[in-house]
DNA sequence: ATAGGGTTAG
């Protein structure tokens, strides 16, 4: 007589414990496959407690193939902590076993004991293989983590696994993501063969380092060279480089590849389409495509968000804020920084400040460096830079977030011309050893600004005595299928920059006639580098920053403002002159994306 | 036999 004593107590849900004893003698799982099937088809924590209940009365937890099929019902789950105990009971746990967990744990944002795991397998009979390594892999990955990334890489060659697709794929991954795009591609071009999964996984390496240009050279390649057709997710990625790169034509004939291949269903695809579409200035096609979307969750309503505040549709962002929250959809602090964005472009700066304070009280969230940056930003738009130099001093940060927030103060500054304050937020930056030169060009121009050249010369010399060189910014706009490149500190790099420059300085007189640039701030030329000759023309919710026959847009934004905003209609008249040299049927919401790479630097020559 | 790689918002 077989007897079984079992008790399942069910404290929390899911959260239970089992005791038991049995002198039954284990059963091969063979016998009774259909298990297997079962619990591949259970979706349900239900279903797979039940067929766990089962398993243990006839014994099968004594059979690793069974257990592990358990496990892998558990991790598929997200019940990494059942799946774990289930483990840890286990006699002998095989690869497979290990394996599984590990995967389980890097799901479940917890990629950290994934590395415990496996140094305890090391240590155990079990020996790491292919799929394990590709597991590891990903967990680095996942925490950008390339000097553990680079010992793997290393076994793996020891081992001869180094010729495998898939542990290819995630090497690559695992490159680009710790922005090491470089060796991504070096084992790309290695590799014997390849398949959509590795042409993703170096697209988005690519895509990721701010080299979106090649992101797209690679993704022609692929439609060169491959028989089939690319997938949602590729698709994705490659809209996403439009998005970067401002590529509305290459996005919308991409959208119509989505559209064929039925890809538009996909949520992230129509994602990264509204993304898109905001950043290449038409916010009406985002629109639309977020409209189709059955059940967005917080990921598109903050694209939404976002976009409609890059527009200057503060009122519009606010909107579909409430909206998401109406519908159920709790916002996080990307959310935040959106809505924050939407105020501080919109001027509402009591409202930005309102829901700054209860981000935390009414939705849990930690306001971070990232949302007082939003909130000094704001303040200084509204000229109440002593606030956000009281606010950024009060905000304890990491040397990184710390730049983040000073050069914020910084440029804000400097667009109103507070000395004072440029000095101080410039110096932090410089003690900080971050955005070093550009702090260092920065103060210089406000000094010039100020007339105060004793000073412009002292930080000059202290920049050649320290070697700090500035790159040159650029921009970019796409209009007519054309690309027109705007370098700072050279004309001539533009097709009919002369004109461009022509129609600035017109558009310059205009705004003065109008009252929008300060006495003191404007237009002049710094004697500095040619490289660093940068100045801010006008005083804008977006600033337009004018140099020798240059438009640099320092950070990337899109200009477009609303029209009862003063700024804005300079804004609408700067794109409104500029289009006259373009083309005649120039359409001005179609243009407007500017790019800076991260570091400051710039590929816009591969642009070509 | 069971386990592994790519996509979205700042």
């Amino acid at each position: 007589m077989r007897r079984i004593f079992l008790s399942i107590s069910i404290s929390s849900p899911g959260l239970y414990t089992y005791t038991f004893r049995q002198n039954s003698h284990s059963i091969s799982c063979s016998q009774s496959p259909n298990f297997v099937q079962q619990l591949q088809q259970s979706h349900d924590l239900e279903s797979v407690i039940s067929i766990h209940s089962n398993l243990l009365k006839l014994g099968f937890l004594r059979d690793t193939f069974a257990t592990n099929h358990l496990i892998n019902a558990y991790v598929r789950l997200r019940r990494t902590d059942d799946a774990h105990w289930l483990f840890e009971e286990m006699s002998e746990p095989n690869v497979v076993s290990w394996t599984s967990l590990m995967a389980g744990y890097i799901d479940t944002g917890k990629p950290q004991i994934s590395f415990w795991l496996f140094e305890r397998m090391l240590g155990s009979s079990a020996k790491p293989n292919v799929f394990t390594f590709a597991t590891m892999v990903k967990a680095c990955s996942v925490l950008a983590d390339v000097e553990t990334g680079r010992k793997l890489h290393a076994q793996i060659e020891m081992l001869g696994f180094q010729s495998n697709l898939v542990l290819c794929t995630a090497l690559i991954d695992m490159y680009g993501k710790s922005n090491n795009v470089d060796e991504a591609r070096r084992i790309f071009d290695v590799m014997a063969y390849r398949n959509i999964v590795s042409w993703t996984s170096m697209i988005v390496a690519y895509a990721q380092n701010a080299q979106s240009n090649d992101a797209l050279r690679l993704f022609r390649e692929f439609i060169q060279s491959m028989y089939y057709p690319p997938n949602h997710f590729m698709l994705a990625s490659v809209i996403n480089a439009c998005g970067s790169l401002g590529r509305l034509v290459m996005g919308k004939v991409t959208h119509a590849v989505i559209i064929r291949g039925g890809h538009h269903v996909n949520d992230v695809v129509a994602t990264t389409l509204v993304d898109m579409y905001a950043k290449c200035g038409c916010f009406g096609y985002s629109d639309k495509v977020f409209r189709h979307m059955q059940n967005p969750c917080v990921i598109p309503y903050t694209s939404m968000i976002v976009g409609a505040a890059k527009h200057g549709l503060g009122k519009l962002s606010l909107n579909l804020f409430e909206e998401m929250l109406e519908r159920g959809i709790r916002p996080n602090d990307v959310t935040f920084v959106g809505v924050l964005h939407a105020c501080s472009h919109s001027g509402l700066v009591s409202v930005g400040l309102e829901h700054l304070n209860s981000m935390y009280r009414s939705h849990g969230i930690m306001p971070d460096v990232k949302h007082y940056m939003c909130a000094v930003d704001m303040l200084g738009r509204a000229d109440r830079l002593d606030e956000a130099y009281q606010l950024a001093k009060t905000i304890q940060a990491e040397p990184d977030d710390g730049a983040i927030l000073w050069g914020t103060l910084l440029s804000t500054s400097r667009t109103h011309g507070r000395l004072d304050l440029v000095v101080e937020a410039g110096q932090k930056l410089i003690e900080l050893n971050k955005q070093v030169a550009a702090s260092y060009v920065t103060m210089s121009n406000t000094y010039a600004v100020a007339g105060k050249w004793e000073n412009v010369h002292k930080i000059r010399s202290e920049m050649k005595q320290k070697n700090v060189y500035k790159e040159p910014g650029c921009s970019w706009i796409e209009v007519k299928e054309t690309i027109y490149v705007f370098y700072a500190g050279d004309v001539v790099s533009c097709i009919r920059g002369n004109e461009v420059v022509h129609l600035l300085r017109e558009l310059e007189v205009k705004m003065k006639e109008r009252g929008y640039v300060q006495g003191s701030n404007d237009l002049v030329f710094v004697d500095v580098e040619e490289e660093a000759k940068e100045t801010i023309l006008s005083l804008h919710s977006e600033r337009l920053a004018l140099g020798f026959g240059l438009i640099t847009i320092p950070k990337g934004v899109t200009i477009r403002i609303m029209k009862n905003l003063r700024m804005c209609r300079a804004c609408h008249e700067a794109f409104k002159l500029i289009s006259e040299i373009v083309k005649r049927d120039f359409v001005v919401r179609d243009v407007n994306r500017f790019h800076h790479f991260k570091d400051g630097s710039c590929n816009c020559k591969d642009y070509w």
